[in-house]
DNA sequence: AACTATTTATAACT
DNA sequence: TAGTTATAAATAGTT
């Protein structure tokens, strides 16, 4: 019987059972993909993966080597061999070399900050980090409910707008009717009768469209911005 | 409407444009799925692809550089210095870019994880980082708790073992006194006294040291281990 | 690029 | 580790 069966979230499984099966299924079905790239559009893909254990998997369609050169040809950033050619380290080098540092820095305090890669930390640590999240979690849902109030407030602004309009433009209504009613009771005797209508549709605003449109697509934009805030969550 | 929609067999597509069409949507799926691999199962993995027309694409959750060094030191076949020279004469300027590009991107972003640089976000976005805060957030007094119930279980298995050794040194003592009594009991009649001394500062166990200078040390660290755990909340 | 009918991949379970 | 199945994701053919 199958119980729950959702896609995960895209981070480590913390379970050691649960995420060597995961690699073992992902990693076949990325191999296949990656063979099945090379034959049917004709591209050259080399594709290397060390499993958490340290255990090597890697394929090529032509040689792995050859992909390597290749890509070092393209990319001429990954070079220095351990001892020989130390012969071009430029001001480029350093400059890249520290951008990788310092992305590979800023890559981990992230991935910490999403819960990864906490085992290595102290406890000093993770209380400073956790002090951290604390605050920018205070910071981000403050910024949100500020957000949230201010549409609010700018849906309340343009339902206060178009209350006065409509109130207006029932008054202007009421004005023409009655200059209408007016003329017709002279000429027409049933006036009493078509009054009665009118007046009340007036009251409930129940006709299908006020008489000026621009203001109805305006309501329309209003709900729009407004309404997907709250079924998000 | 959609007429047969079958699988294609895996052969090189003759159609050039169905080729490249092929290679845009394929290729995108195998680094998604790559890099998926990679944090889900906390594995190193690198891919490099050549389009047919000998652009390249390139993923690598760590460094490309790093991976195949890892991958040449496994296969222990083209190490050294094979073409070194000729690739290290400049570091390409677009690597460069792209590094300082994802650089920029993840600082912003962990300003963000901080609580600042929020106004810019939508309330959607807000809300995915507040998620995401939330679940790091999670992650790390997990982490903590656990780590801390670690220290303790530590801290009360050397305390077990401290308080078995005192029992045998005290019991030693008592032994070593009780010969001692005896030998003094033939040749003097002061004893009494001070035994009375002895045997008390042996139930109190508040002798400055114990004839074991090793245990004492050990104790000393532990309680340097483990105080500041508390007192630094 | 966008849209779907299908095929695949795969998470949870055996 | 290998199979099964319900469901999510990828994608081939089409617009």
């Amino acid at each position: 019987m199958a119980g729950k069966r959702e896609r995960i979230a895209i981070r480590r499984i913390e379970n050691l059972t649960a995420r060597q099966v995961t690699f073992s299924k992902r990693r076949r079905g990325l191999f296949k993909k990656a063979e099945e790239l090379s034959i049917l559009c004709d591209a050259e893909v080399g594709l290397i993966v060390f499993s958490a254990t340290g255990k090597l998997f890697h394929f090529a369609n032509t040689s792995m080597k050859q992909i390597i050169d290749r890509y070092d040809s393209h990319s001429k950033t990954l070079q220095k061999s351990e001892a020989p050619s130390q012969l071009q380290s430029h001001v480029d080098d350093n400059t890249c070399a520290k951008l990788r540092e310092e992305l590979a820095e800023a890559t981990l305090k992230l991935r910490q900050m999403r819960g990864e890669e906490l085992q290595r930390l102290s406890v000093q640590q993770l209380q400073e980090l956790e002090k951290t999240l604390e605050s920018g979690l205070g910071s981000v849902l403050k910024t949100k409910s500020q957000k949230i109030s201010d549409e609010i407030s700018g849906l309340e602004r343009k339902r206060m707008l178009l209350i006065e309009e409509n109130s207006r433009l029932k008054e202007q209504l009421q004005v023409t009717r009655m200059a209408r009613m007016e003329m017709q009771l002279g000429a027409d005797s049933e006036v009493v009768y078509e009054e009665g209508q009118s007046s009340e549709s007036v009251t409930n605003t129940s006709y299908p469209r006020p008489p000026a449109d621009t203001d109805d697509g305006g309501s329309d934009t209003s709900l729009r911005l407004g309404l997907p805030l709250f079924s998000s969550k």
